[in-house]
DNA sequence: CGGATCGTTTGTGTAGCGCCAACCATTTAT
DNA sequence: ATAAATGGTTGGCGCTACACAAACGATCCG
C-alpha cells in the first residue's frame, strides 16, 4: 500500500539505510503509553504493571528459581525478593524449595495466580484497543506473536564471548 | 500460522480464550530488557534512552509544540523543558517561537541532531541484535513497522467520549 | 484591562531499582 | 569435618525519573 517512494531515484541496488531505525524507542514509547493507562486499570485488582510481568513470564516458564527469574526479569535479584512477596502475600504465586537442590526456591503460579492474570488481561483489553488502536486486529495478533517470541528468547547474560567485537563501525 | 480460532459457530470444546492475551506486560518486558542495554551503549554519546524516544518522535512529527511533544510522550510538561534543555545543550534541538503565537515554542530537529539520532540508532544494532536475537531479519522489519504504526497513531488524551463503555464484563 | 495559555524555574514527594552488607540454610570443595 | 561458595532474605543508602504544585514572564484574546 504505502511504499514509502523515499528517494527512489533509479533505485539501483539497495534500500540501503532506509533500515537503520530501531526498534527501541518505539518500544520504549509504546511501553510507556501502555503502562501508564494500565496503572489505573490493574489498581483495583491490587497489582501493579511490574507484577503482571513477572506473572506473564511465570506463565510460560513454569516454575523457575528466583535467580533465573531475576535473570529473564533484569532485575536485580533482591528486588525479586520484594516483587515475590507482594504476590505471594495474595497466593498468586508459589515459593516451594527445590528437591534436588534445597537452597533453591521454585516459584510457580498458583491457580489463584493465573486466575489474577487472565481477570487483569481481560481489564486490559480497553487500554490495548486505545493503545493499539491504529492497528488491525490481525496487526496485533502479529505483534502480539512477535513480542512473544523475542522475550521467549534467552538473553545473553553478558557472557565473555568476545568471539568477535558486535559493535563494529556500521 | 495459527489461526486464533476465534470463537466460530458455537464451539463446543476450548481453547476457549487462547488470544485473551495482552501484548502489554510483553511490551514492557522487551522494553526494559532493550533499555538496560541501550544505556550503556548510549552513554558515549551523551544521550539516555529518553532521549532517543524524544529525538525519534521529533523525526516524525517535524516542528511541534513542547505541549505537543508533552502529549505524544506522555510526561509532564515541566519535565519536557528539561529534557529539551539538555538536547538544546547539544544543539540536538531547537526552540524557535512559533510566528502565530509567540507563546509558543516550536520544536525541531537540527541537522547536528538528525545526524546524532542516527550514529545512535547505528550504535545500538548490537544491542538489538542481542535482544531481538529470536527473530529474523524479516520479522524485526515487521516489528519496527508494527510499532511505528502504532505510536504514530494519535493517541486519545482521555478525552469524555463516552458512547459506549469499552471496559465491559469481558 | 483581565483572564487564559505557553513556557520556565524551583520545590517537594514518590516509586523503581541498583547496590552493599549482613545473615541463614544448604551444598560443595578441601 | 571444616571451609568456602551459593540461593534467598532483610535492611539500608542513594540515585533517577517522574508527577504535581506554585509562582512568574510573555503573550494572546475577549
Amino acid at each position: 500500500m504505502f511504499h514509502a517512494v523515499r528517494k527512489l531515484g533509479h533505485m539501483p541496488a539497495l534500500p540501503v539505510e532506509e533500515s537503520e531505525h530501531r526498534s527501541g524507542p518505539l518500544l520504549d514509547h509504546l511501553a510507556r503509553r501502555m503502562r501508564l493507562r494500565s496503572e489505573s486499570v490493574l489498581a483495583p485488582l491490587g497489582l501493579r504493571p511490574r507484577h503482571l510481568v513477572a506473572l506473564t513470564v511465570l506463565r510460560e516458564s513454569g516454575g523457575i528459581s528466583q535467580q533465573a527469574l531475576a535473570g529473564t526479569l533484569q532485575i536485580d535479584g533482591t528486588n525479586v525478593v520484594g516483587l515475590l512477596n507482594d504476590l505471594e502475600a495474595e497466593s498468586l504465586v508459589e515459593r516451594r524449595r527445590s528437591p534436588e537442590d534445597r537452597r533453591r526456591h521454585v516459584v510457580s503460579l498458583t491457580t489463584a495466580g493465573a486466575k489474577r492474570l487472565r481477570e487483569a488481561e481481560c481489564a486490559l483489553a480497553g487500554v490495548e484497543d486505545e493503545v493499539l488502536g491504529a492497528l488491525q486486529p490481525a496487526e496485533r495478533d502479529t505483534l502480539y506473536d512477535l513480542l512473544r517470541r523475542a522475550t521467549s528468547g534467552r538473553q545473553v547474560i553478558c557472557a565473555g564471548e568476545s568471539g568477535d567485537e558486535p559493535d563494529v563501525a556500521c
